[in-house]
DNA sequence: TATTGTTATACTCTATAACTATA
DNA sequence: TATAGTTATAGAGTATAACAATA
């Protein structure tokens, strides 16, 4: 046993929270400066590819509850960044759309998180870099699929 | 732009989250019946792994805050498998000790845990397994580093 | 009757300051 | 004066129920 916590290291679990703890502090740090976060930017970011989307919809594509997206769109209007319009066809739902300074806020976000996406790759080869994106999909892939089979696994 | 979230699919921190927002909730289902969450089962397998050891070292081990680590001792303790004991050579610091209990409920959710992260790398080859341990880990690191020089990166 | 966005609320996780008892 | 464990607390993140307006 070479390091105390040798047995945890097996695990894809306990190897993505700590991965994931240390990225999320630091994209966080990054996004800071633009008032942003990681939600909100994700936010923003299918927003602006998303041309007048539902907020129920934003809600299923990021896996955001519709309660807990309403904040983040408090958030993102009061940034000027994104605006809530009544959708023509159906009087209850929102059309949402980024504005052009959330266009511009969007654009440098996005530049600062490529540039430390960068950062945390290095060392890794494209292949390898590929290859790490591959294998995150292929598990939550994965584990979709055991959500449907749920608490069958052993008891 | 083929899915609503193409654009943010090239980020690590995206693909993680929802990677390990999967994995999470399906560790927590597979110990639940055990009494376990991810925590208390990771301090569970160190606490095994290193006897005597302190709660400091053990937060230091398992990058938890020291406030934190007391309610999750007090939850195994009340599962009796493990014990807080008085440290002879300091009396301020406790040793923390399996008990056999402990060790048998370790060794079952060690062969649950076991058995869920090997479907989770269903279709994944031995290597293609072991590159991308080796490539969180890598990002971990990547990401200490980013770690010191805190909120340079641009603004 | 069902759906969209909203409000209120609660539960978990994580983080910090301050206390106590020892050193 | 500093350290180990603890208490209290506050802030995120996430989840559910119920409501008003509209379909």
């Amino acid at each position: 046993m070479t390091t105390p916590d040798a047995t945890l290291r097996r695990f894809l679990g306990y190897d993505m929270k700590r991965a994931f703890a240390v990225i999320q502090s630091d994209v966080n740090a990054v996004l800071a400066p633009f008032g942003l976060r990681m939600v909100t930017f994700s936010v923003l970011v299918v927003i602006r590819d998303n041309p007048r989307l539902r907020q129920t919809q934003l809600a299923e594509i990021l896996s955001l509850e519709k309660p807990n997206l309403v904040l983040i769109l408090d958030q993102l209007e009061r940034l000027k960044t994104v605006v809530r319009a009544r959708a023509p066809d159906d009087r209850r739902a929102h059309e949402l759309n980024i504005t052009l300074q959330g266009r511009r806020l969007c654009d440098r976000a996005l530049e600062a998180v490529d540039a430390h996406d960068a950062r945390m790759a290095e060392g890794l080869s494209l292949e390898e870099r590929q290859a790490l994106h591959t294998a995150l999909r292929h598990v939550e892939t994965n584990g979709r699929v055991v959500d449907d089979r749920r608490a069958v696994s052993r008891s």
